[in-house]
DNA sequence: ATGGTTGAGGTTCAA
């Protein structure tokens, strides 16, 4: 058998709420690391034991009300960090950082972002997210030149190109689709990191985020604002990805389906 | 009147 790795990443916009539809999608689809956002709770609110049971490690940044990053891992993580270096609202829980051991002495570095939405083009709030995609644009630059398996995934709050969108011509300019925004993400790819959905579907239309207004998932008018950002050495091992739209699909579900990956462990 | 919906925590804000 081929030892593989998979890495998901959920916005569940409370995990709280999201809970029975967490377990069963560890259950189900058994990621061996599943990044969270949106957890909407205090670090001592998250459900542990629950999680715990079926075999994670946790490493909890919440705060109260908005906002709160996870991982969670079948792996020990160690060297757990929620410091995203010149993050312009370090008070706001949306940085979490870990090491994975993988076998023969190889780490993987992984990290779950929540990029700030932006609310409105122009506004305060949308300086401050494109100020924070470049404190991650810049973090993301020094974690490279380690030279190891990396994975940052996470609400990015981007749509990167028009395919992206459901309606390039009406989001143009518009929140999560701003050239400003796009720019910034593609700051990123530049650096050397791999956008893991778009790198093995280059002319797939599979959006990860529909509105909860106006009936957009059932006419399937979504944004792909959810990433999985691969450093050359995790691309280089990149087997799959998916979105896993039956979880949007659900009653009381989350406005973000997971985004799930799969990676070779093959010759580490 | 930017409508429409969800979640947290209240009688509004953020997404």
């Amino acid at each position: 058998m081929t030892p593989s790795l998979s890495i998901a990443t959920w916005n569940v916009n409370s995990v709280k709420v999201r809970l029975p539809q967490l377990l069963d999608f560890l259950k189900d689809d058994a990621p061996d690391i599943l990044l969270l956002q949106e957890l909407k709770c205090q670090s001592e609110a998250f459900p542990r034991e629950e999680i715990e049971m079926l075999g994670y490690n946790l490493a909890i940044h919440g705060q109260k009300t908005y906002n709160g990053v996870a991982i969670l891992s079948k792996l020990p993580l160690e060297d757990i960090s929620t410091i995203l270096p010149d993050d312009p609202a370090p008070d706001q829980a949306r940085y979490i950082e870990a090491v994975v051991s993988l076998p023969h002495n190889q780490a993987l570095r992984i990290a779950s972002v929540y990029v700030p939405n932006g609310q409105e083009v122009g506004s305060d709030k949308f300086d401050y997210k494109l100020a924070f995609m470049t404190a991650l644009h810049h973090h993301m630059e020094a974690l490279l030149l380690q030279e190891e398996m990396l994975v940052i995934g996470g609400d990015y709050n981007v749509a990167p190109e028009n395919i992206d969108v459901y309606d390039p011509v009406a989001s143009a300019g518009s929140i999560c689709f701003h050239p400003l925004e796009r720019a910034a993400f593609r700051a990123m790819l530049y650096s050397g990191m791999t956008d893991a959905y778009r790198a093995l579907y280059p002319d797939t239309q599979q959006f990860s985020w529909w509105d909860y207004r106006a009936g957009a998932f059932q006419q399937n008018k979504g944004l792909r604002i959810d990433h999985l950002l691969l450093s050359p050495q995790a691309a280089d091992r990149l087997e799959n990805c998916a979105v896993v739209e039956k979880m949007r699909k659900l009653e009381k579900a989350s406005d973000h389906a997971p985004v799930i990956c799969k990676f070779s462990l093959n010759n580490v």
